[in-house]
DNA sequence: GTCACACGTGAAAGATATTTTCGGTTCGGT
DNA sequence: ACCGAACCGAAAATATCTTTCACGTGTGAC
């Protein structure tokens, strides 16, 4: 039977290449060339069977096996599963290696990399960066409201209609403007006690910032979801919601890193509220998945 | 001969459970007591034979290696060779050991905490699982296209239109659509050499698959990006773009990853054009960027 | 309800990889 | 040069992995 997984890793893999120094002495010549190609290249000895190994080192099988026993293995097969481990520590060690900004002639490979590493970045700054008691206030405020209108443009339009999708799925009445002139109207008709939502990462979009203006005019809680806690639109925010700013590159725009920032904040929101309204949001969410199911073709299985 | 081990080992390791996920629904009952089996105890696996892991799993050796195909190794050696490594990183760097589930009774701090760290999760799994030859060929044919039509409802078609505008910002001729009449009367306009892409977590959304299948046989390049590699919608894709596939809890509904999934590989998708683009597409991002300058109001310091 | 069919499944045969055995070879000492 | 011991690899033996195939089970059509 193969050795015990823990003893295989237990003992610190990495002294590997030490073990083949101190016993290298103590071999033959054959054995020595075995035990050279395996601490030379892990990765590569790993993928071979003890005929690739004894065939590259010009040595038999039967060298193979009795140098990966000196090595302190019970056999070949379990030399070969240490390496691998060996080689996947060697590849996450220089992971984080990543220059993030994304070069034109990049291969997709490293766009794909990159951007994942930056939204993961962005999500970290994100949540660092949330301030939770203003987020319960906005909670707070979205579970009394009588209804709740999100105000955002272009790109921050979408994350207003992906709160407002969700809120609505919970029961709340809640509406998304893109349209300035609509969302002002609207605005006009909120008084104490309902909520405002501003999404816009600049914090200085006139087109968000007016029916927010008015909303809080009106009474109604205001809440602003900015990238610039300083920016104009929190002059009529009762409540800020941070997000992050990241660096933005020529192919990278910042309404991609905001944009996960921004729906970050409002999937908190949106947790926060079905926290509160458990009772009702739990079956509202069975209801509405249950509702959906006959628009969807039985899988191929 | 065995798989090359770069190939093991070039994607990241930690993919393995999302890929179990991805695939779970696609396995029959024993196979997925198997790839559950893997999932949860790695180490432990490395340590068993076909034989062994096949009784630990009350199941057969040819549903041991029918499994091990399914996850995309050559045979159980292969996968046995990946778990070792797994294993080795799982030793390293420690588990973040989080319990990921989001309580009714949680603090906002924790719920921050919480969904910020699962969507990380989604990324870093679509990331591993995204197939970039695909993606390359989708790039390739965007940029050829004369005209690029995108079909999501619900969530997903918020993330249909996030493609669409920006391709728009760099010159691209996009549309999404969330009308399932409007996207079928629009998909008969499509001949070869456009581009249909249809966005649906389930890969079973009738409203989008007809007119990604009307698109399909007027002989357009189609394109889904999917949860589900093997769902229907797959039928009529030419290419195929995976997205990862979380465990989905009460109070953090599917939607919400696949979201997050669905908006790296659409990003994805618009760097990689903007790159073989980059002549025209960085003068009109920067044109686009200008010409929404007078819309702002200047911060306040 | 019953039949036919397709699918999932595991037992066992077949192929491959690993380990052991064993005899030939080399090299140092006498 | 001869002897012996250690070294080495070919090939047999064994373990492990893969494939095949037939059986059971459930499902849909009639």
């Amino acid at each position: 039977m193969t050795q015990d997984v823990k003893e295989i890793f237990g003992s610190p893999v990495g002294s590997l290449a030490a073990k083949v120094r101190t016993l290298a002495p103590s071999m033959t010549r054959s054995m020595q060339r075995v035990a050279e190609a395996v601490a030379n290249d892990p990765a590569g000895c790993a993928a071979l069977t003890v005929t690739g190994l004894a065939e590259l080192t010009g040595t038999s099988e039967a060298t193979v096996v009795r140098t990966a026993r000196l090595l302190g293995y019970p056999g070949y097969r379990d030399l070969r599963l240490a390496l691998a481990g060996l080689a996947a520590q060697q590849q996450s060690g220089r992971a984080p290696a990543i220059t993030t900004d994304i070069a034109v002639d990049d291969s997709l490979d490293d766009v794909v990399a990159k951007l994942a590493y930056e939204e993961q970045q962005t999500l970290a700054d994100t949540a660092a960066g949330l301030d939770t008691g203003q987020l319960g206030a906005a909670v707070t405020a979205l579970v009394a409201a009588r209804r709740t209108d999100v105000y955002g443009v272009g790109a921050s339009g979408l994350v207003a209609q992906d709160l407002t999708q969700k809120l609505l799925r919970i029961g709340l009445i809640a509406h998304a403007h893109s349209d300035p002139h609509l969302a002002v109207t609207n605005a006009v008709q909120l008084r104490s006690g309902d909520v405002a939502i501003a999404i816009t990462h600049s914090g200085t979009t006139g087109d968000v910032i007016e029916p927010l203006r008015v909303a809080f005019e009106r009474g109604a809680t205001t809440v602003a979801v900015t990238g610039r806690p300083d920016a104009p639109v929190t002059q009529y925010a009762d409540l800020v919601l941070t997000t992050s700013t990241s660096r933005e590159t020529e192919l990278r725009p910042a309404a991609m890193s905001s944009r996960t920032s921004q729906l970050l904040v409002v999937d908190c929101l949106f947790v926060g509220v079905a926290q509160r309204t458990y009772e009702t949001a739990a079956p509202a969410l069975a209801a509405s998945y249950e509702a959906l199911a006959h628009r969807h073709r039985s899988a191929s299985r």
